[in-house]
Parts: C-alpha cells; sequence; structure tokens
DNA sequence: AACTCGGACAACCGCCTAGTG
DNA sequence: TCACTAGGCGGTTGTCCGAGT
C-alpha cells in the first residue's frame, strides 16, 4: 500500500458517510462466529486493496483469507467490484447513461450486469439500485407493472425523448459555455455532461456489440441480439494517482456526447459516438437540475397533459397517435432518435 | 427541535453455472 | 458421471441521511 493509495483510502473515508459510522457497528458482530458481516471498515478496505494491488484480485476465498480479511471471498469480491474498484464511477447518473439504462433493459431486462458491461465504471449493483429506485418509482405512480405496454410506450415515448431533448439541449447550451478548453460543435445531441468521475478521460463510442464473452465478468456471456449495434463506452484512466479520487462527487469532467444520424448509422454501422472532451474543475454542469434526479421529476399527470395537451387525456397518451409498434417489439435508440427528428 | 418517511445505496442471500478431480 | 467448489448474478434487506411536517 503507497501512501497515494492511503491518501485515496482517507478521502474515501470522509466521503463515506456509511463507512465511517457504520466502523464501531460492524464490530458489534465481530464476535459472531469466525466470519465478519455487515458494512465494512476502513481497516478492512486498506487490507483487502494493499492484497489486490500487490497480488491481483481472483481466487477470493483464499485471498480473503490471505488477506487476513475475516470475510467470506464472496463478500471480499463484492466490496471491491462494487465499491472499491479503481474505475468504479460514482455519482449522479447522467441523462446519457439513463438513457442507455432504459435502452438495454428493454432488450435484455434485469440482465444488470450484462448492462452494466456498457456503462463503464458503473456496477450492476448501481444500476439495479436505479432501476429500482427511479424506473420503478415512475412505473408505480402510473399504478402498472415495469413490465407491462403501458409503462413502455411511457418509456419510449415520453421518458426517453425527453431525454434526448435534454441531451440536445444540454449540448446546446455547452457549446456556447465549456470550461473543457475543447471546443464543442452545436451538433444535435451533441452536449457537455458533468460526472463525479472526474479523473478520467471517457472515449466512448456507440460502436456494434463485441464477441459474447468478451465481458471481464466472464460468467454467463449469453450472445443475445449480438450482432445489434450497441453502444461500447470505454474508459481510459489517466494514472493511478487518479483512479481512487475520482470517487470523490466534488471533482467532474466534461464528455462530449455525439448521436450522429441513422443515415450515418446505417452506412457504417455505427449507431453514434460520445467523443472524449476533457478533465477539468468541477463546476456545475447545464442541466444539473437533470443530472442530479429524473428527467421525470415532477408528477405523471402533469407530465401527461403536457405531453399530450389534453387535460383528459386519461393518464396515458394516445399512443396510437404517434405510430404502431409490435407490442413485443421494444423500442431502441434509433428509433427515439428518428423520432426527434421528425 | 423532534419525529416520520422515503430515497439511495451498500451488503447479504440464495440460486445457478462452469470448472475440476 | 457425479460430487464438490468457486465465482457470478439477480433479488432482497438493512441502514443512513435528508426532506418534510
Amino acid at each position: 500500500m503507497d501512501v497515494e493509495m492511503m491518501e485515496v483510502m482517507a478521502g474515501m473515508m470522509a466521503m463515506s458517510p456509511a463507512m465511517s459510522s457504520v466502523t464501531a457497528g460492524a464490530a458489534a458482530s465481530e464476535d459472531e462466529g469466525d466470519l465478519r458481516r455487515g458494512p465494512w471498515t476502513v481497516e478492512e478496505d486498506v487490507l483487502l486493496v494493499d492484497y489486490i494491488d500487490k497480488h491481483g484480485d481472483g481466487h477470493w476465498n483464499s485471498l480473503a483469507r490471505c488477506a487476513g480479511l475475516r470475510r467470506t471471498g464472496k463478500s471480499c469480491r463484492l466490496r471491491w467490484l462494487n465499491y472499491l474498484r479503481p474505475d468504479v464511477r460514482r455519482g449522479n447518473i447522467t441523462p446519457e447513461e439513463q438513457l442507455l439504462i432504459l435502452e438495454l433493459h428493454s432488450r435484455w431486462g434485469n440482465r444488470w450486469s450484462k448492462i452494466a458491461q456498457h456503462l463503464p465504471g458503473r456496477t450492476d449493483n448501481e444500476i439495479k439500485n436505479y432501476w429500482r429506485t427511479r424506473v420503478q418509482k415512475h412505473a408505480k405512480q402510473l399504478k402498472c407493472d415495469v413490465n407491462s405496454k403501458h409503462f413502455r410506450d411511457v418509456v419510449r415515448y415520453i421518458w426517453m425523448p425527453r431525454l434526448v431533448e435534454r441531451i440536445q439541449a444540454d449540448s446546446a447550451a455547452a457549446a456556447v459555455v465549456t470550461d473543457c478548453g475543447v471546443e464543442v460543435a452545436p451538433l444535435p445531441a451533441t452536449r457537455t455532461m458533468s460526472s463525479p468521475a472526474g479523473a478520467y478521460h471517457h472515449h466512448q463510442q456507440l460502436v456494434p456489440m463485441p464477441a459474447a464473452g468478451a465481458s471481464h465478468h466472464g460468467g454467463g456471456g449469453d450472445g443475445d441480439a449480438s450482432s445489434e449495434p450497441i453502444h461500447v463506452v470505454t474508459m481510459s484512466p489517466d494514472d493511478a494517482s487518479s483512479r481512487l479520487r475520482s470517487s470523490l462527487p466534488t471533482e467532474a469532467h466534461c464528455a462530449q456526447f455525439t448521436l450522429p444520424s441513422l443515415a450515418a448509422a446505417a452506412a457504417n454501422g455505427v449507431v453514434g459516438e460520445v467523443a472524449h472532451a476533457c478533465g477539468g474543475e468541477s463546476r456545475p454542469s447545464v442541466g444539473d437540475d437533470v443530472i442530479h434526479g429524473d428527467v421525470l421529476s415532477g408528477s405523471w399527470s402533469e407530465l401527461l397533459v403536457a405531453t399530450t395537451g389534453r387535460e383528459d387525456a386519461g393518464g396515458l397518451p394516445d399512443f396510437d397517435e404517434l405510430g404502431d409498434f409490435e407490442d413485443n417489439s421494444l423500442w431502441s435508440l434509433d428509433d427515439i432518435w428518428l423520432q426527434q427528428q421528425c
């Protein structure tokens, strides 16, 4: 464990009230058997990070023993993957990420780890939590099941277009004001977003989905829909020193998203691309209200009235006016993008 | 100021699958 | 072929914290 890592750990302790506040609580269960349970202490985190730093991960059960951790291998693995891993991104789910989650969930359902593969730095746990707390909340407001056709319609014809609108609006603002030192052209659907993972430079591309099994997770790897074009977002950390600091919420960076035309997508098979911008000083981003919450914050009834322009919308818009689509034909970003262009 | 409630998220649990002897 | 083990994954629970009353 080098000094830098220790500094990072201290920073993480400072930013994680749960971690610091539960240290005493975790000790209460320390004597229950040989294995500890409950929240991890800073000391345990240091042990785990230190060991993995020196020996790498994997073989979690033996790793837990060798590292001197009185934890199950599973617990160590989870702690590492969901919290301590250097490239874990923390903070609010951006509109782009929301859009991607909605899109991918429409394809794969609750395949959280599979979805997470396309959102670098985001863990399956985080995406799962997002879905349960945000998306299912909206479904509940609509008094319908999250997997129902009605809710899928709402997502496709209201939520996702609004996300796209937000992304476009933010991109327009970003074209005027950017603190990244990078010229951002006012292209459609181009925006600058903020992210708490400030230490990273993101190179995000929407490219054809890689072959099944390319996942670092190794398990599963079912190749369903693997031939479909899909977002693949890659990230490359600048340097080791910044990695864990990326979890600090005060830092931000900018990344530029570009969603090219369908024509271009059809021509080269690339649905879109997200160009990287820069790291830099933290500042409130454009569309901060969105980034810190849902685009669909506010009541659904208001939203539906606003969308349909009818007071008597009756809870759901008249989707028949919006075009046909098969019941089992879920939306795609292409559809949303096309709709926005009309 | 005290209390309640809901959101957010870390952590655990149980099941499944792949690998190995 | 079968049993065992490790790892992965999705579902669920527990806890903290902030907003609202």
